[in-house]
Formats: structure tokens, C-alpha cells, sequence
DNA sequence: TTGTATGCGTTATCAC
DNA sequence: GTGATAACGCATACAA
């Protein structure tokens, strides 16, 4: 494996010099210039970014935490950050925490032993892990959260308008006639608080329709709570008239539960989620649907992150529209009780 | 930041003995063991993984290489990966190749100057970077291939029994009739060496039924070439009666150009595909598949990388069987041409 | 059982 | 424009 010493020797230059016509080579002579690229070629140099790491205190890579890699929303993310980072050669550090400040702890110490130059993350519930987070960024860590963000986070952020997109998504169904409507998953400040739940409570309480105690519940994210939950709804005398799933995961399981009690969709219930997943386009009807600007988020994320690790710290504290997509999966609250 | 130095000043002891309480405590008095302990905690000590991977020449972090990380199976994969490296230590650096060597190269150039202690990737087409996986592992690197594997490759692999998994599909298909039976996409042995459809073609014939000269054409195994191929299928005078989906991707766009055409599936056409995705079993009819053991393969894929970072090389080359999950969008031939 | 010394390849500072 | 030199923090060979 040839250095940029090997390549200096050969050339018949400094070290110094040979990096040079890599980093600036504007600053050579031409024929200086050439000669190392010429040896460049010669001895296939490619940089060891582990020395540089090393020696800078953060090596070429964005530290990309999400909650579960498997939710297409963090998959789309991943991609588009990913695809992005491209053209600068930075490289992409993977990690997960599950929702759960334990697994993020461990991978955040990874994270920062790897010394990243940049953390994108999603962060889990409480507020666990600020100390270790605020003392990667005094070492020079650059970080912004995305998809959730607590008020008194003292960090960047790029996330969804969680308000605005539920807004949206309850006028939608009030247009419809809907005011039993029930959110699938309660917000509670210790346990699970999730700003999507949260405002649904809110605006419905403040649009005169406080959401029946029955319907609430704490429940987790996922298809399996979600499928549960909706079958217990549906049971209920005064069922709701209208689901609201606050993610893709809980659509699925929300959608399942509708079929498995026998319901129509839309006719008998109607079902409004969130994220513009595949299949919510390809059954009959479609499900209704707001949709996050992800390739949008990437770029921005992408973009403020090489400003940020380099150059001065520009502060960025971001909320992007959601967009409704209606296609049929919510119909007109029908008379019977 | 604390240094191991720091550590062995205020523990009273040197370096060495500092970083032994980590690695190997058992070779400390228990009082030397217990000053270390002490003094790391009260300086908070953390290991630079930069300097480790400077000195021995590898970092602490597995390469996976996707075609495409937004497919669900990639996805999966990764997720079990990452899962299954918490408990050793090792991170996961991320990158894919959209199936292209060019950005293929681009993305193993950084891996390789990250020196990644192991890599995992699903090949791109052609034998372009070959040449430098060499000499990756020559450097030291484990290399092990995964979904894709050409027969001349000389490193070691874990996919899908592409074989085996097509047979069970197509005896699925023969047993219910059919015999005009359209794989959505061709093999090229130059531009798309895809085994499955390779496979597809070979059993096809060798069962006495070739595939349709109308019935060939080479695709890209996306939605939309996958739509618009389905379309032009389903559009033929002898339009097949079933049609064999390679991946997820791919049938999601058979599946909406089946609904675009009027047509019913099960009834008027049958589908089959690879990929168990969430949205399969929530159409009705559930879409036929074949499902891959992506669990099995994570727990694998790690295993057999943790034991070939250090210690010796111990092959594995391996093909894990398919799993056919009936659920109705398969029906009978209909005798109607 | 513990300690000493060296070098990994780069980057940054400073001198020429 | 170019070059010499030092230091980043750790792991290892070797010495004691």
C-alpha cells in the first residue's frame, strides 16, 4: 500500500508537496504538479482516511442514527442522505436505537470513538443522552435531529410540521363529517412523547371534538400495537368513525385490523395515516395519506451538515409542510351511530 | 479527552497495563485492575478508534454495500446486520452501488481508505471491480458476497438458492396449470446476468415449456420497467396466464398494471413473486411469494465475519432455500387463450 | 505481572 | 513554491 511518502520518493518531492497536488494544486508548478501525478498513478495512492482521522480528530464520515432502518421513512432517508454525501466524500456511519436510550448510548459512544464529523439523528425518548450528545459537539460534532425534537434540545433540527400535517389531516376528515375520530396512539410526556399524538389531542380538544377517554391509549408504534389497538376500537359500542395512524407501521397494522373485523374501508371506517408508502397507492381504495418531503429533508440535511463541519456553525431549526394525498380511503361519516 | 495515557498517570501505571484492564483484565492483580477501573471512570475514558485503526490497519466497522438500501430486503438485511454487530463492538459503514460499478468503485475506494475490517456487498454487474476487491483482501480485508454471485468470483458468498427458490415457484405454477408463464425480465448474460431469471429460463425450458420469444424482454427490475413490461404482456394477442415477479420491486408494478388493465388477479392472470413484503398479505387476494431467510443470513453474515476479521480464513459459500408462502393471487389456467 | 519504546500515515506549523 | 518536523492515540514487540 503506497503512501503519500512512496509517492513524495518517487516523485522526487516533499510529502508536503505531493499532498498538495491532491488538496491544492493550484498552489504547484505545472511540472511539479505533473511529476506527482505521475507518481500518483504510478503507485495507485489512494489516502489512508484512518491517519487523517487520526490526526484531524474526526474522520470522513456523517453518523447517520435513526430509529429502525427498517421504516421506509429512515430507509428513504438513508438513501437520500446517502446519495448525496456522494460528491463530497464522505461516507455514511449507520446506527439504530430502536426508540431505547440504552442501544442510542452505545451507539453513540461507537459513533463518537469513530469520531464522526457529523451526527444526523433521531432521538430517543428522555432526556438520557443530552450530556454525552452536548459533549460531542463541544469536541466539534456537528449534530441535528430529525423527525422529533424536544423543546429544551439545545440542538439543531429538521423534522416534519407534525402540527401543521395533523391540521391538515383532521380538517380533511371534519370536511367529511367525521368528529369521532380516533388517533392510534395517546401522548404521554414520560412514556411516549410523540408530537404527532400530541397535537392530534390538542387541535381536536381546541376544534370543540376532545377525543372520547375511550380512545386513548398508549401505545406503541408498530403493526402489531397497532393491529391490536384497532381491533379493541372497532369493538367499542361507539366506535370511531375515522383512524388516524400516526405512522406507516401503524397503517399497516390499522388496515388489517379493518379487514379482519369485516369493515370496509372508507364505507364503514375510514383510515388517514401517515407517510406516502407503496402499497398505500396500490389497494382499493388507496389509503389517504400525508406524505413527508424526504428527498427535500435529504438534501437540506446533506447541505447544512458539510457547511457545518467545516466553516462556522449556521443554526438551522426546520419544520417542512406534509402533504395530504387523498385518494379514497375516507369516506363520509355515515348517520349510524 | 481523556487519553489512555491520562488514564495510566492517574492510575499510576503504564499504558500498556492502562489498556489491559480493557482488554484482557484478567492478566491485572485485582488491585492494579481496580486503580485503572477507577481512574478511567473518573476521566471518563473512551477509546479512539481512529488511532486503534491507524495503528493495526483496520477500523472497528463492517462495510455493507447494497445494491439500494430503500429495497426492503437490503433494508432488512441491514437492519439484522447492525442488530447483530451491537453485541461486538464493530459499527456499520453503509454505502450501495444502484447496481453500477462506477458508483460501486466510488464508494469501495472510501471503504477501503476507511479500512473496514470486513465487507459485505451485493455485487454490480460485470467483473469491473474485481481487481480491486483483490486487492482489498490481500490488505486484509474479508470480502463475502450476498443475493448476487458470479460462478468465476473468488470470494466467498451467502444468498438465496435462486435455483431451488424458482423451481418451487414454477412447480407452484405447473401444478396449477399453467405453462405460458412470463418472468419479468430476461437474462443477459453481459447486461443483466440476473440468476433468477437465468434460472427461470433454463427450468422453463428444460420442463418442456420455453418461455415465449414475445414473452423476452430485458428489464431493469424496478417498478416501472415492471409496469410497463406487465402492460405490454398482459396487451399480447397470447398473453401469459401467469406472470413471475423477481423482486419485491418488480411486483408492485406487475400488480398495478394488472389493476390498470381491468384485469383480476388470480382470475385473469396469476402473479407470483419473490420478496414477502408487508403489502402482500394486505391486498386480497395476498400475493403468492417466495420468501428469503433474511434473519438467518444476518445471523450468519455476522457470525462468519467476526470469525474471519481475525483468526483464520474459514470459507463459507452458501445457498439458503427459499420458502413459498401460498395465499391465493396464483389461480387456476384458465382455458381461454 | 508490568513497563518502555517505536511507528502507523497524515496534517499542520513553521521555516526556507 | 517547497520542505522539515512534530504530534495525533494507540497497539505491539520486547524488556524487565
Amino acid at each position: 500500500m503506497a503512501t503519500i511518502n512512496d509517492v513524495a520518493k518517487l516523485a522526487g518531492v516533499s510529502p508536503t508537496t505531493a499532498k498538495r497536488a491532491l488538496n491544492e494544486p493550484h498552489k504547484l508548478q505545472p511540472h511539479t504538479l505533473e511529476k506527482v501525478q505521475w507518481a500518483i498513478r504510478e503507485l495507485d495512492y489512494e489516502p489512508d482516511l484512518t491517519a487523517g482521522a487520526l490526526r484531524r480528530g474526526r474522520n470522513m464520515t456523517v453518523g447517520l442514527l435513526v430509529a429502525d432502518i427498517v421504516e421506509p421513512f429512515f430507509a428513504e432517508l438513508a438513501r437520500e442522505v446517502s446519495v448525496r454525501l456522494r460528491s463530497s466524500n464522505y461516507g455514511l456511519l449507520l446506527a439504530d436505537n430502536e426508540y431505547q436510550s440504552e442501544i442510542e448510548l452505545h451507539n453513540l459512544r461507537h459513533l463518537a470513538g469513530q469520531r464522526v464529523s457529523a451526527l444526523i439523528m433521531r432521538p430517543s425518548y428522555g432526556p438520557g443522552n443530552r450530556e454525552y450528545l452536548l459533549k460531542m459537539q463541544d469536541k466539534g460534532t456537528y449534530i441535528i435531529e430529525i423527525d422529533h425534537h424536544m423543546p429544551d434540545s439545545p440542538f439543531d433540527f429538521l423534522m416534519l410540521d407534525h402540527e401543521q400535517s395533523v391540521r391538515a389531516g383532521l380538517e380533511h376528515l371534519w370536511s367529511l363529517g367525521h368528529t369521532r375520530i380516533a388517533g392510534l396512539g395517546t401522548y404521554d410526556a414520560e412514556l411516549y412523547p410523540e408530537w404527532r399524538a400530541h397535537h392530534f389531542d390538542h387541535i381536536m380538544r381546541e376544534h370543540g371534538h376532545p377525543v372520547l377517554s375511550a380512545y386513548r391509549e398508549i401505545i406503541r408504534y408498530n403493526e402489531q400495537d397497532a393491529y391490536e389497538f384497532t381491533r379493541y376500537l372497532l369493538n367499542l359500542p361507539e366506535r370511531p368513525t375515522a383512524l388516524f395512524a400516526f405512522n406507516g407501521t401503524e397503517a399497516i397494522g390499522a388496515y388489517r385490523a379493518i379487514q379482519d373485523a369485516g369493515l370496509r374501508i372508507a364505507e364503514d371506517v375510514s383510515l388517514l395515516a401517515f407517510d406516502n408508502l407503496p402499497w398505500t397507492h396500490m389497494v382499493s381504495p388507496g389509503i389517504d395519506v400525508i406524505e413527508q418531503p424526504i428527498k427535500q429533508m435529504g438534501e437540506l440535511l446533506v447541505q447544512q451538515v458539510l457547511k457545518n463541519i467545516d466553516g462556522p456553525r449556521t443554526p438551522m431549526q426546520l419544520l417542512l409542510p406534509g402533504k395530504l394525498i387523498v385518494r379514497g380511503s375516507c369516506g363520509m361519516a355515515s348517520a349510524e351511530s
